[in-house]
RNA sequence: GCUCCGGUGGUGUAGUCCGGCCAAUCAUAUUGCCCUCUCACGGCAAUGACCUGGGUUCGAAUCCCAGCCGGAGCACCA
C-alpha cells in the first residue's frame, strides 16, 4: 500500500537508492548456494529413492533440492530407482507411482525415470569389464571371516585368483548356481586403506529372494548399492550427486571403480539428517510401515504421520514443503525443521483463497455447548447471522448461518451476566440456568448449560473491546464434523454453508486453524480412528 | 577400536574460502502493542547466537592448535 508511494518518494529523492533496494530484494532469499562447476544447460542431478514405500516428509528434501537446481541451471532431473535389494529392504510395486506422485506434488518432474532392477545386465558387462582391468575378484568367504582379515589389513585368500577362474565364478553367479552368502564379487581396492570401510567392498552378492518386479524376478546375483550406483550415474551423465552423510564414504568406495574405468566423478554434496519436530514418529519408511500394519495409523495419509501423503491431504501446497526444505541448505549436519516453518509458508500460499466457516468443536477438555438464543426487551433475536465469506474479500459475499438454538465452545462462555458477540451474528448475554448467583454452581454440568440473550447488534462494543467475539453454528443445522489432526481425531459441528466450498478445497475455520475438507458424507472405515460413517463432513486439519 | 564430517539465537540460515564495513543477516518462533466482528492476514516493537581454551594479528565468527560436544561409516541394507 505505502510501498509504492514510498518508492514514488525514493525515486524523486534518490534514485540511486531505489536501485540498490531492487537489487538488494533481487537475491538471496536465502536460495541454496551454488553448486560447484556448474554450467548452465550442463548439470544433471538425480535422485535415487529406494522404492521400498512412500515417502516421508525428510525424503521432500532431495527433489525440493534439485528441482531448485534445475531450474536455476536448466538442467535435467534424472529419478532412478535403486532398487536392488529385493529382500531386506524390498521393494513395494506401489511405491514407484507413489513417489512419481510425490514429486509431482512437490511441483516437479523427473526428466528421465529408471529402474536399477531393469539395468543387471548393464551392471554385469561393467562388471566382467573390471574383472579384465584386475578390479575385481570372486570370493567365498563368510562374512565375518572377511571382516576379521579386513580389519587386520590381511587380504582374502581369493584376491589373486587368476582372472579366468573369477570370470567363470562370477559366471555362475550370475547363472544363479550360488546361494545367499556362498559368493560375492569384491572390489580390489586397499586392503591397508586407512579407512577399514574402504577395503575391498562387495560389489554383488547373491539373493535367493526373488525381486517383486516381474522384469527382474529370476535375477539372483545383484549389485550392491556402490557398485550400481556408480555405473549409473557415470552412465546417466550425473554431474552433481547430493546424498546423505550417511553414504559420506561412497564416493571414496566408487571412486576405485572410478580409477579402473578411468572415468570422471561427478561433484558430491553431502548433507546431514532432517529431523522433524512436532511428530512422536520416527522419521522411518519401516517404522511408518510397522505403525500402520499395527493399526496405530490409518494410512499412509494419516494425519499424525510424518509423510508427503498425510501433509497433502491436509492441504498444504507442496511448494510450502520445497520452500522449508530449500531454506535447510546444504549444511553437513543435522537439522530440525520447525513443521511450523511449513506452516508459515503454506499459510502464505493459501490464506487469501481459503473461505471462512465456523467449526464448533466439541472436545473433552472443552465440551461443545447448547444454549437458545432468547429474544431481547424490545427486539426479537435474529434467525440467522451473516458472517463475511472472507473478511479482506467483501465480494465473495456472506454467509448464512442459522441461528435459535446455538452450540458454542463451553470455553468462550462468558462469566455468568456476560456478554460475548457471536461473530456475524451479534450480541448476547450469558445467563445460567437456576441460580448462579448463588456461588454454588462451580463446575456446573452441562445440562443446565443455561441461556444467550440477544442484546442488540451494535459492534461498538466489539470495537471498544469489551465483548470478545467467537464463532457459533446452529444445533439443529449444522453437519456433524470429524476433524483429523496431528494430534488426533476431534469432533464438531459445521455450519451448514461449508457445502458451498466442496471437497478437496482448503478452508479457514474461524478461531481453529486451516483445513481441507476431505469428504462429505464420508464411509465408515473399520479402524479405531477415522470416520464412523455418523459424520456428514470430514477435515483434515492443516495448521493455525 | 579405526576412519570421516560438523558445531552462529528455540529452529533454520547469511557471513567463514580472500581476517577489519559483523557490538553479526534474514526468516520462523515467542511476547507485547496497533489493525480487525477470527487466536488468520497486515503493521510496529521486544526477546534471543558466533561450543570452550589457547595462539597468530593493530584487529578473529572468520586463520592455527588443543579440548569438549554432536553426527556418520567400518553390512553379502539403501
Amino acid at each position: 500500500m505505502d510501498e509504492t508511494k514510498r518508492r514514488d518518494r525514493l525515486e524523486t529523492l534518490a534514485p540511486e537508492l531505489l536501485a540498490e533496494l531492487d537489487a538488494d530484494d533481487e537475491g538471496d532469499d536465502h536460495v541454496l548456494p551454488d553448486l560447484p562447476n556448474a554450467e548452465p544447460g550442463e548439470v544433471v542431478m538425480r535422485a535415487a529413492p529406494n522404492p521400498n514405500g512412500p515417502w516421508h516428509m525428510g525424503h521432500a528434501r532431495m527433489p525440493a533440492v534439485i528441482g531448485t537446481y534445475k531450474e536455476r541451471y536448466d538442467g535435467e532431473f534424472v529419478c532412478r530407482f535403486d532398487d536392488t535389494d529385493p529382500e531386506t529392504k524390498r521393494p513395494d510395486l506401489d511405491a514407484y507411482d507413489a513417489i512419481l506422485g510425490d514429486i509431482e506434488y512437490l511441483g516437479f518432474e523427473a526428466d528421465r525415470v529408471l529402474k536399477a532392477s531393469d539395468r543387471l545386465e548393464t551392471y554385469y558387462e561393467h562388471a566382467r569389464e573390471l574383472i579384465d582391468l584386475g578390479g575385481a575378484y570372486t570370493c567365498d568367504l563368510p562374512a565375518e571371516e572377511f571382516s576379521e582379515l579386513k580389519n587386520a589389513g590381511e587380504p582374502s585368500p581369493n584376491r589373486d585368483k587368476d582372472p579366468g577362474t573369477v570370470h567363470d565364478e562370477f559366471g555362475d553367479m550370475i547363472a544363479g548356481e550360488y546361494d545367499a552368502g556362498e559368493m560375492v564379487l569384491r572390489v580390489r581396492t586397499d586392503i591397508e586403506h586407512k579407512n577399514p570401510a574402504l577395503r575391498d567392498w562387495v560389489a554383488f552378492r547373491m539373493i535367493d529372494t526373488p525381486h517383486p518386479r516381474e522384469e527382474a524376478a529370476e535375477y539372483r546375483c545383484w549389485p550392491m548399492l556402490d557398485f550400481q550406483s556408480g555405473i549409473d550415474d557415470h552412465l546417466t551423465g550425473v554431474t552433481h550427486i547430493i546424498r546423505g552423510i550417511d553414504l559420506q564414504d561412497s564416493a571414496k568406495r566408487q571412486r576405485f571403480v572410478y580409477d579402473y574405468f578411468d572415468w570422471e566423478y561427478p561433484e558430491v554434496l553431502h548433507w546431514g539428517h532432517v529431523q522433524l519436530d512436532e511428530y512422536d514418529i520416527d522419521l522411518s519408511t519401516s517404522t511408518i510401515k510397522a505403525l500402520i500394519e499395527d493399526g496405530e495409523l490409518t494410512g499412509w495419509d494419516d494425519p499424525r504421520a510424518p509423510t508427503i501423503a498425510s501433509v497433502r491431504r491436509r492441504g498444504i501446497r507442496g511448494e510450502a514443503l520445497v520452500e522449508s526444505m530449500t531454506s535447510l541448505g546444504m549444511s553437513t549436519s543435522d537439522v530440525d525443521l520447525a513443521m511450523s516453518s511449513v506452516y508459515a509458508n503454506n499459510r502464505d500460499l493459501v490464506d487469501d483463497e481459503a473461505d471462512r466457516y465456523f467449526l464448533v468443536r466439541d472436545r473433552a477438555d472443552d465440551p461443545a455447548v447448547e444454549l437458545p438464543i432468547t429474544d431481547a426487551d424490545g427486539a426479537p433475536a435474529p434467525k440467522a447471522g451473516h458472517p463475511a465469506v472472507h473478511p479482506d474479500f467483501p465480494d465473495r459475499g456472506d454467509r448464512t448461518v442459522p441461528a435459535g438454538r446455538v452450540l458454542v465452545e463451553s470455553s468462550d462462555l462468558p462469566p455468568a451476566g456476560e456478554r460475548v458477540w457471536l461473530k456475524g451474528y451479534g450480541c448476547v448475554r450469558y445467563e445460567p440456568e437456576g441460580d448462579a448467583d448463588d456461588g454454588s454452581d462451580t463446575t456446573g454440568d452441562s445440562t443446565d448449560a443455561g441461556t444467550l440473550a440477544y442484546v442488540d447488534a451494535d459492534i461498538d462494543v466489539v470495537r471498544e473491546g469489551d465483548v470478545d467475539v467467537v464463532h457459533w453454528v446452529s444445533a439443529a443445522e449444522s453437519l456433524e464434523t470429524l476433524l483429523r489432526t496431528v494430534a488426533g481425531d476431534v469432533r464438531g459441528h459445521a455450519e451448514p454453508a461449508i457445502v458451498d466450498a466442496g471437497t478437496d478445497t482448503v478452508v479457514q475455520f474461524e478461531r481453529v486453524g486451516f483445513a481441507r475438507l476431505d469428504a462429505f458424507d464420508p464411509t465408515s472405515t473399520d479402524e479405531p480412528d477415522g470416520p464412523t460413517g455418523e459424520e456428514e463432513l470430514v477435515a483434515y486439519y492443516a495448521h493455525p
